[in-house]
DNA sequence: TTAAGAATACCCTGATCAGGGTATTCTTTT
DNA sequence: AAAAGAATACCCTGATCAGGGTATTCTTAA
């Protein structure tokens, strides 16, 4: 099947080694090329809408515009668009930034032709497409996302070193339990949790149940 | 180069599909096939280290140990073995349990057996891989999980109806600032604090400051 | 235009909390 | 054997909170 894309590109060099090695590849149709973002966005709105590509090649360090930013209003006006993102640095913010402008994919400009073929096609037929190392950037980010919560309870825990009976105490105070009630589940009696709740907030230099509702929580001991 | 790979595929016909299929590259060498997870492991460990596999193509559908219990374990005994997936469906539960558990890479087993020797290529050069359509689920996920953190707050503020002011009121709650310090803040005497404060708790269905802070916290509005 | 909601303000009372002590027992570490 | 930390328990006092009212003003929506 027949691709249409444009390129959006500001270095010389690089935009015209990308046209003629896409250009080897039939099924590719190169409709326009940009050098910077503002161009792109007023060709494209002096296209038809049949006329517009499918696949935009989105540089993301340019002068003016940044590609992000530039992902963001094309994506605005033309959601149908897929852009796939190029950049020479595998900087985790950009990724994730480009990510949330709407982008369908994120190459890396060392990465091979073929790579770039696959890529379009594969974003014309609904898919992302990823480098391989953004794909385990992207993949650690999701696992550290969730394993980081029960890492940082402990790692928290042990910051402030609070024992384990304080930390009962202090989630006893997330739900909201009156140093009776306290008392009764942890069969100690009600003084006692007022001394762990002294020791609590020395520990974690706060002074009310709220502070340390809002510690517990932000800290992930909760 | 040349990498050693190992199967676990509990489908007699997939099984062999894959070996004669990945037996045409010659730089890919499988050094076993295991039919389930316990056989794989039990050969894993008759192995000496040098001799163990980079690479595990790991089905994620088997009777007894699943895919994903599979490489919880291996990736424990073994952490430097990467375990690529590959399934029949984009149960996205699935997927994200398998990057939990370890796993570099997810495929889908229509994928054509370039993709596969692609991906096993890009394991063993230490990047992830990631099947287009896997790719754009953890894409969307990553997007989601930042913008969902934005509207969540809003959305929490209209469920419940708190007005602008109570909104005032319960983050000088979650700051931990007592009637009197938050009259001075907004330039209300405590009493209409406290007024303020008992419509918040009635919203909220809560009875307490430590609760409405869990309450602020949790659905973002802190 | 009338009702409802939001923001303001005040009163009262009992409950709970915060912070200050002191003390004993047990385990662990030095 | 001594010191330190953790868990237990009790006392006291002033501060703050929670929940129950009532009331006025203003805006917005029915």
């Amino acid at each position: 099947m027949n691709i249409q894309i444009a390129i959006v590109e500001d270095q010389d060099k690089i935009r015209k080694n990308l046209i003629t090695r896409l250009d080897f590849f039939d099924d590719i149709n190169i409709i326009f090329v940009a050098e910077n973002a503002d161009i792109a966005l007023s060709k494209l709105r002096s296209l038809s809408e049949k006329n517009l590509p499918q696949v935009i090649l989105m540089d993301i360090e340019m002068p003016g515009k940044t590609g992000i930013e530039a992902t963001l209003e094309i994506k605005s006006e033309f959601p149908e668009i897929d852009i796939l993102i190029q950049t020479v640095f595998e900087n985790e913010e950009k990724i994730f930034q480009s990510i949330q402008a709407g982008a369908s994919g994120y190459l890396l400009k060392d990465d091979p032709i073929q790579k770039y073929v696959d890529a379009i096609q594969e974003l014309a037929t609904g898919g992302a497409a990823l480098s391989s190392s953004i794909a385990l950037k992207l993949m650690s980010f999701v696992k550290s996302e969730q394993q980081q919560k029960e890492t940082k309870a402990k790692a928290a825990q042990v910051e402030f070193s609070l024992s384990d009976r304080e930390i009962d105490i202090l989630k006893g105070i997330v739900d909201d339990l009156t140093e009776q009630q306290l008392g009764e589940q942890l069969f100690i009696s009600p003084h006692t949790v007022r001394t762990h709740i002294k020791n609590i907030y020395k520990k974690l230099h706060v002074h009310s149940r709220a502070s340390a509702v809002r510690f517990a929580i932000t800290k992930g001991l909760a």
